[in-house]
DNA sequence: GCTAGTTTCAAACAAGCGTTTGATTGAGAT
DNA sequence: ATCTCAATCAAACGCTTGTTTGAAACTAGC
């Protein structure tokens, strides 16, 4: 009757880690699920694809992870939550050099790329397929995607609105939050690499899968968006023809 | 053996037209998928669920329009071709009203922000269901998605681009691509309305849902970051710890 | 060698999927 | 009244889905 098990606790063999070319059922699991979320999206990608890409048993996914939903979390956390803990850290680290005085919109753009970029760079191939299933998970409607992103991310958020909302003094609270909305959009759009709309633009080949000359081109473009002035309220100087 | 026809002429009761309540099964049908698609996605949707919704027979969708993919292409032509068209109008009639000189970044945004925020208000409920879809088609990995949006973009933007291009003179060609390619990610992305990031950002209830005060205040972010200067090459300003 | 516990495996499960079929309806034309 | 053809319908098709099952294999500890 019960569920099976889904023990966390398997002793690992403590004698002498096995570091040959053997990896982990789970990290096989991990690694085939991470790319092929990211080709197909959640809804389309099948457990038998995954596990016939990670050369394992189809019973593996729920006895290891419970569900296939449970997996898809697995998935994101494994790296999301290191990478937004980098963030965090970097940002402290900036804050403690500049002696109490506010950041640089700069300087806060960069905590919350660089850690973007290592992912991008350490594990290299990896690390940009998460990249772009974050971006899509962005967008992804499922209700529990969403709620599990927002509780993944809300901690950073706090911090880094924070820290924007002391670098740019003279904007209200709220267009404070408006404009973390747009960079973060921006951030996961942009990573997420929407490869059709790119071969539109007729980019250089060799620039189109560099993340780092890629955020190289956004940052200084999210940097002015941030320090745009204020809207002049009742003028309606947009958004009236002729 | 043959597909069932799907025959385009279907003679239209030329005498009087019906003004009543009953409406055409076809649009029946694309008003229920539009809503479905945005609220669940595309995979995730069956046709089960948008032919019961619809009030119409299951096999209406494969009569009327082929497949469910063909369904999701008409879906989104409905609105997408025209709101395009509209974009590409209002920029010529723009550029004819400058006599020749170029036009500044914040007219060519209203070009491409004024048709869409068009369809957010006139359909009320419909129109911005499509936008929510659309944003979020703009993220997802199925390539009959992505290829079918690239046709249906690519004249658009060819002509956005030029009058970038010439409202920003002092940039490369390459770099008003991706400046571009920002505009139209932070629109997208922005309108797709993500709500689960939304909650974090406490915002004011009465705003979270009015795009025309979404796009005032996205619209001024991107203008600034169009005219950003360019990034001074090789010093690594960016993204360099410590 | 026995035992206990974790992990793997092939097989099956019920449910849902997109699509097809063939009959039935209903309105306009001859 | 008859013919025609687009439109609707209930039913079924073949297939895939996520999950469950119970036995087998494997790995320690004693």
């Amino acid at each position: 009757m019960a569920t099976p098990a889904i023990s966390r606790l398997q002793r690992t063999p403590d004698s002498i880690v096995e570091k040959t070319v053997e990896i982990d059922t789970k990290s096989r699991i991990l690694d085939a699920a991470e790319e092929l979320f990211m080709e197909h999206g959640f809804e389309a990608t099948s457990l038998r694809l995954i596990t016939t890409a990670a050369n394992v048993n189809l019973a593996a996914v729920n006895y290891h992870f419970g569900s296939k939903e449970e997996l898809f979390q697995a998935v994101l956390t494994r790296r999301l939550d290191p990478m937004n803990q980098d963030r965090m850290q970097l940002l402290t680290a900036y804050e403690s050099v500049s002696n109490g005085g506010a950041l640089t919109c700069e300087k806060i753009i960069s905590a919350m790329f660089i850690p973007a970029l290592k992912l991008a760079r350490d594990h290299q191939q990896g690390g940009k397929n998460f990249l772009r299933l974050l971006g899509r998970a962005y967008a992804d409607p499922a209700p529990f995607i969403r709620q599990f992103l927002s509780s993944q991310y809300v901690e950073m958020i706090v911090r880094f609105r924070a820290a924007f909302a002391r670098a740019l003094p003279h904007l209200e609270r709220e267009e404070v939050s408006w404009r973390l909305h747009f960079v973060m959009g921006a951030l996961s759009y942009t990573l997420a690499g929407t490869d059709a709309l790119k071969m539109i633009a007729q980019f250089h080949p060799e620039e189109i899968d560099n993340d780092e000359l890629l955020l190289k081109r956004l940052a200084p473009f999210l940097a002015a968006g941030l320090r745009a002035p204020v809207q002049s309220g009742d003028t309606h100087q947009w958004f009236q023809e002729t």
